[in-house]
DNA sequence: CTAATTCCTAGTAAATCGATAGAATTAATA
DNA sequence: TATTAATTCTATCGATTTACTAGGAATTAG
């Protein structure tokens, strides 16, 4: 499941899609616009300022505004951003990759090789989906 | 990711698919075998026991056994015993469908459809790893 | 200088997770 | 029937995470 953190930021990503080019979003405007807690979007905004999907300008009439294209932003970068690994294990894991404390006696983990392959298919649809697929659905 | 419960209850039921028909397994022994804290597979015995995957017989030379055929045990149906939803967000599941508070003035959740599409295509991965695909891998 | 905004750091209440403790119940068998 | 060995049940615990909130520092336009 997706956390809170994640999903506001898909919304507030969304709403920063939907607006005209070069507009400039405040964030109370974003979280009003989202329905999102104010004070809670601020660090959500710089998230993703720091994974370099948005970028900011400070001060008086300052905001947020979209630095990566709609089409390029996956719905996968942001679950790895906000909620870590895709796979359903750090075993299984491409980004994440730990190999597992309790599994050391066997050669390898005898779950790893089914949630590899889980993990290529959810990764697959979760890069299909992309901010620019999901404005006006 | 996995719950270290629903980790270890796959682990467990990997155990019990490698034993002889009508062998019993005591807790102690599938423990010791899948290396999982004894006490804690006591809880999730009883769970698989509650969701129809094993039985057990009581008292002494008691034990588990899988009443279910290997064959039809997904990775699916074990993680919704755990973890819970497959979907990324409620509004997005089948069997813990609930709507999403924040979305109450739109008509429809806007990440909703994309996130059926992702529960869709991760659930049939899902249903096609099965305990007995899982055995000596 | 002032107002409006982002940026940063802490803190916090509640829930969840991973595990442990101990006693009750059940069943085999000597 | 007493003993032993197993499951079953309920409660608790500490640590971590989650979802926020608070307060102020830094920045910038006018």
């Amino acid at each position: 499941m997706l956390s809170h953190k994640a999903k506001y930021a898909l919304k507030a990503l969304l709403y920063l899609a939907e607006q005209d080019e070069n507009h400039i979003s405040r964030t109370v405007e974003i979280a009003e616009g989202a329905n999102i807690p104010k004070k809670f979007l601020e660090q959500i905004l710089l998230d993703l300022k720091r994974g370099r999907f948005v970028s900011s300008k400070q001060g008086k009439f300052g905001g947020y505004y979209l630095i990566k294209s709609k089409n390029d932003i996956t719905l996968a970068e942001i679950h790895r951003l906000f909620d870590g690994a895709i796979a359903l294990l750090p075993c299984a894991s491409l980004n994440f990759y730990e190999p597992c404390a309790d599994c050391k006696t066997e050669s390898e983990c005898s779950l790893r090789h089914g949630l590899m392959l889980i993990r290529d298919k959810t990764l697959k649809a979760m890069e299909g989906i992309t901010i620019a697929s999901l404005v006006n659905k």
